[in-house]
DNA sequence: CCATATAGTTTCGACTAGCAACTATTTATG
DNA sequence: CATAAATAGTTGCTAGTCGAAACTATATGG
């Protein structure tokens, strides 16, 4: 029913992230903590919130909550409210956080993924994109995947520094936004 | 320098390693004390011990100490002394324990890399391995490999239950044994 | 025989984690 | 429009990870 092949490629892939998190919990920042870091970094203004963020690790909003807060005492991140929802808070990376992920551990496992997977790269990564569609999908998870991806993009709409829009919430969007991942995300075909 | 898509990579395995991560954080075990379960499984008599558990999980004998007593606690585990050696315990799983891996939540990856991987499996298996390997090398770890594929295993070497040798330890060895995973192992080629 | 190494445990402080109770909005509905 | 229900976030609780370091006990090597 489920290969010997797949059990093995599953515990090599729960040994190496052993060993990933392991590099992660070196330093002034815990797996979570760089998790969060990481995500910041990538995620668009509509989700960079906390429980956008609980979502995106599978985590809960309560957990989230204590993380950033740990990462707003060690200056690593600033809130801020927002004005449309007065319940939201919205989260950015200070210039330190900025430093630290220069520094990132995750950076270490991708030069030991190309040292390993030389030519055979592409494949492994669209091997790799379609395991995780499928485990989102099995966890009933959202895909997180990028802006310009997504069903609702419009690009060019009008001119100037923010020429693209979002049709889900009605939002300008600049070139960076349509590179960012972001919470609202689906996939563009049925 | 290091490459668009092995980053993409590596954070692609980060957060398929998060979705697994909760999935092991539901019901009476946490992600430590699954992949201390699993380790004991796998692992041969001369490996089930605190240390060489510390060592497979990249982690410390603090830590994996206070692991082993809660799961010992809840009766997943055994506690038994070494007579050759004072100092040194041995575990061993319950029936309790042997159980509960039955609904191992790793063998839903397994499920999803199946899927997704499909005809591909073979490939990415090998360049899984050939990660893991390069991941050890730069952490300066133990590869826990199995038995007979060790430089010290001597096969067949007499009759009965245990015919099989380790010309490390000078212990003798069942076909079972030969199929464990060990601390001392060591890849036969040079 | 004693110094040193090794196996394991324990304590401490920071933190993740789920759960549930809680506050403060916002949104929906009668 | 007032109130109920939903949503965003925080906080108290308990269990447990994690590193670091102190500690106990046993082995081993000069």
């Amino acid at each position: 029913m489920i290969s010997g092949k797949a059990i093995e490629a599953a515990r090599l892939l729960d040994r190496l992230q052993r060993l990933a998190r392991a590099g992660e919990l070196a330093g002034d920042l815990n797996p979570a903590q760089w998790d969060a870091l990481r995500y910041l970094a990538r995620a668009n203004r509509f989700s960079r919130t906390p429980a956008a963020l609980a979502d995106y690790l599978a985590s809960t909003r309560g957990t989230v909550s204590r993380t950033l807060a740990s990462l707003e005492a060690k200056g690593y991140v600033r809130r801020a409210g927002n004005l449309r929802d007065g319940r939201s808070v919205e989260f950015t990376l200070t210039k330190k956080a900025a430093d630290t992920l220069k520094q990132d551990p995750l950076l270490l496992v991708a030069k030991d993924i190309e040292k390993a997977a030389g030519r055979g790269l592409p494949d492994i990564l669209e091997s790799l994109r379609e395991m995780l569609r499928t485990a989102i999908a099995r966890n009933e998870g959202r895909a997180f995947g990028i802006c310009v991806s997504c069903r609702y993009f419009r690009a060019n709409q009008r001119m100037g520094p923010s020429p693209h829009h979002c049709a889900l919430l009605d939002q300008p969007l600049s070139d960076a936004d349509s590179e960012a991942i972001c919470v609202e995300q689906e996939p563009r075909a049925a």
